[in-house]
DNA sequence: AATCTTAGGATTGTTGAACAATCCGGGATT
DNA sequence: AATCCCGGATTGTTCAACAATCCTAAGATT
């Protein structure tokens, strides 16, 4: 909306009929035979739809484009001057991740969490947070929780509030991280996507997260002493009273 | 593979330029106002990259198209009769679902679990189905529960090793479905499926699922009797020895 | 013989244009 | 006022083209 950002393809040009650039540098040499496909999309060139992909998820997290806002296939094709088609694929890659709903020969709308969502985000979040917690983990990630706390605690100092959000969302993330389960950390990331759609109204609050950060340092301590019991009952109890939080901001 | 699919498109015909069939039924009237999306689409009439993404899953679940295959766009869409873009998107909707896996400029593969994948879809399992079962459910979730055990008594008794498989599959989403959480419904069913792909190898064991009758029944029996936190263990239990025995089937 | 290089074909990635289908709003009609 | 109808806008889908990439198989080099 803001800003067009007029270079957005790949090496090629706008692959115009007639202009021949020859410039085939052939970058990248035949480095590594079997990466893994994750792996592999940070080396890779990632394709023009998945980096459409990422600018929109960059706005939506950015606020720039508020809950229920509509996306214009022609407006954004022309934006960020890539095919409609293309930006055919990322909508669906934002879909398949709820930042976006589709309504069939209507268009694709910018997600907005009702009531019953923020209930049923918080549900999955008890589920897999404190399953996690209980389970422990390696000294390692256990560490990664510490670190998550400490920079929370760091920018708290500085009074920046949107390190502070992230280093909260790092902190539950490496909650998760424990279980050493790739499906569980991407679920969690697309829940912590989902619920920063609305944080934005919420996070206006200075003082909304700095409440957290004893809390974040008390469940640290328990889980790093062992007791993964009483750690799972305080995040238990925390992830209660924040979704209370969030009901009473939200309204109803 | 098998048999071709010559008429998938949905009311009109291929779009042949110059062919006008003004035949405009206008069918449906202005039904309902606002429907929830998910509702919509069970009305309204998915959109073709759906059915398509439909029908592959179908292939997929019924052992047709086995882990590692190659799918080849053009085949695809010449074998169903859409166009290459559409299965385009057929694809990414299979793919966020982990059915089937991208390999930038070189194709898409249906998706073979390793070993790791093995204990990664277990992990995620035992997280979302133990606490769920923990937290109970509302009178009619739990007479859900018990139909899918009759389900699959009713199925051994017939010597249905297919009604077997999806009663147990049936018993685990209702566990989920406890919890009343449309995002946790829909990871269940996105693992369940996951797994199927693996299953066609080791349902060929005729005896595979009937050794697990009698713990679905306790499971039930325990949740019933408002003996949450055993029915939790019970689970745990069970979800371990199949982990174990998944392992043991396959290699490694 | 083993390896490096090179050409060729096949497939994916992306584009642009076209058209059908559908939805939305505003007049015209009753 | 309620309904019908029509025209504009947007989505859904197709098609054809081309660039970029990968795979394989010869062919050349050591």
């Amino acid at each position: 909306m803001t800003s067009a950002h007029p270079e957005f393809r790949g090496t090629a040009g706008p692959a115009a009929p007639g202009g021949a650039t020859p410039v085939g540098t052939k970058a990248g040499g035949p480095a590594g035979t079997a990466l893994a496909s994750a792996a592999r999309m940070r080396v890779a060139t990632p394709s023009v739809a998945d980096r459409v992909a990422a600018e929109l998820r960059l706005q939506l997290a950015e606020g720039l484009l508020l809950p229920g806002a509509r996306l214009t296939e022609s407006t954004i094709s022309e934006e960020l001057g890539v095919s409609r088609n293309t930006v055919r694929e990322a909508f669906a890659e934002l879909a398949s991740e709820r930042l976006v709903v589709r309504h069939p020969n209507r268009g694709v709308f910018v997600a907005s969490l009702g009531p019953g969502d923020i209930h049923d985000v918080y549900t999955v979040r008890r589920f897999i947070e404190v399953s996690a917690i209980r389970g422990g983990g390696s000294p390692a990630r256990i560490a990664a929780v510490r670190a998550a706390v400490d920079e929370g605690r760091a920018a708290a100092a500085a009074d920046d509030e949107e390190a502070l959000g992230t280093a909260n969302q790092h902190f539950h993330r490496a909650i998760v991280a424990l279980a050493e389960s790739r499906r569980l950390d991407t679920i969690m990331a697309q829940v912590l996507a989902e619920m920063r759609l609305f944080f934005h109204k919420a996070t206006v609050d200075a003082h909304f997260y700095r409440g957290y950060l004893a809390d974040n340092d008390e469940i640290c301590r328990a889980l790093e002493a062992g007791q993964l019991e009483r750690a799972g009952e305080l995040l238990l109890a925390y992830l209660n009273r924040s979704e209370e939080r969030q009901r009473a901001v939200h309204g109803e």
